[in-house]
DNA sequence: CGTCATACATACATGCATGTATTTTGTGTG
DNA sequence: CACACAAAATACATGCATGTATGTATGACG
């Protein structure tokens, strides 16, 4: 059966490949590895051979995906924008512009966010989802920290509220549009969205303070 | 072993809480009956008594939690108020201020959201969730729709990209507000949110129409 | 006081997923 | 051409969760 060295890795790809559709379909826990063997034209012992078991093989496809919110979110950069805010809004909307490209991504983060208990096994696998999520989260707040210090952050909102308004309208925007498969378009409503939230951040909005918006 | 009926309440009652409790802690997929019936002090006799299996005993667990949405937002009432946008901005805002007070509810929610895969047997038992959320967005949609045909919706805004902005944001928030563990403030960061969101819909913020707002 | 249905516990059969051991097949190499 | 080894298939042992069948004690009821 050994056919050459770059056979090996296409059966190797071809594998993740089929654990990615799988995965999507079922569910990582509902999902055996003969039904990824079968999906991939093998059985499990071809699995066996390159993966470990299914948590390594679970990983494997996670790394190949590179979840690419480091690439646009090089805090540092962001930091040393004259204007953070404008830095911090355009770096989102190069990620809401990313996005629909990007197939595998699409795929795999649904998977991790609806396909995946948080718990058991996996927990060690979503570990660095989670960190990176956190990481993110912190690294935003340091960018909201700073424009606090400045005074350019407006009442209400502290450094705190603001990073974690801002972290939820963008996980909200993303969960919200793969959760109804791209039901729709995530320019057209995250940038109004976002240019709503940025512009509160400024202190640009009426009627701050009242229960309601004016009528 | 038959004491009573209201003992054998009580045993039924007493594997609903197990049960939340282990999905809690371990996931729904990774979750056994033995656990559960271990956790609640019985034996998988009881459950198998009380439920036809764990698909049942789940969606028991789900229908006692009733998830609150439906009390808040009784969409007729809504579209009836003068001012669709000043009603439904304060029923989210009783939906923020109710959230915290119910710990089941978000128990519950908890696991739908981040312990339950969306696939599989667990489909149908999901359906209603689904259903519900599906069901929410549609009628919010309606509300937007009304606004825009009184012309109330401001540029550059759809009664599309409204209600989806609208629902990105608040699920958005309770996704984030629950998977943080409660690690901030729900009205304090959810009220400006709502209120720049809102406030956009209706017009108020400047330089609309620009990439970035003004600095 | 005996009988019956309820409310469980226990025992058992089945299937299936996993992990590992073994075997087969092809491939480059001296 | 024989040989060693990589790549994968097959075979096997184990454990475990499920569902169901059976057992059993207890309260209700005449």
């Amino acid at each position: 059966m050994r056919r050459t060295k770059e056979c090996a890795d296409r059966t190797r790809e071809a594998i993740l490949d089929a654990a990615e559709a799988v995965f999507f379909r079922q569910g990582v826990a509902a999902t055996t590895l003969s039904q990824i063997a079968e999906a991939a034209g093998m059985t499990r012992g071809a699995i066996y051979w390159h993966f470990q078991n299914k948590l390594d093989l679970f990983r494997a496809m996670q790394d190949r995906a590179h979840l690419p919110k480091e690439r646009f979110f090089d805090v540092d950069r962001l930091l040393a924008a004259e204007d953070v805010f404008a830095a911090l809004f355009e770096a989102t909307l190069e990620l809401l512009r990313f996005a629909p490209t990007d197939g595998r991504g699409k795929r795999v983060y649904t998977i991790l966010l609806f396909r995946c208990e948080y718990v058991g096994e996996m927990q060690e696998a979503l570990a660095c989802l989670r960190e990176s999520e956190s990481d993110f989260c912190a690294r935003t707040e340091r960018i909201f920290v700073r424009a606090e210090s400045e005074g350019r952050l407006a009442s209400p909102w502290t450094a705190k509220t603001a990073s974690s308004a801002y972290f939820a309208a963008v996980q909200g925007l993303f969960t919200h549009w793969l959760k109804t498969d791209e039901g729709f378009d995530l320019m057209a409503t995250g940038q109004p969205m976002l240019e709503a939230l940025f512009s509160s951040f400024r202190g640009a909005g009426p009627a701050r303070g009242r229960a309601a918006p004016d009528a």
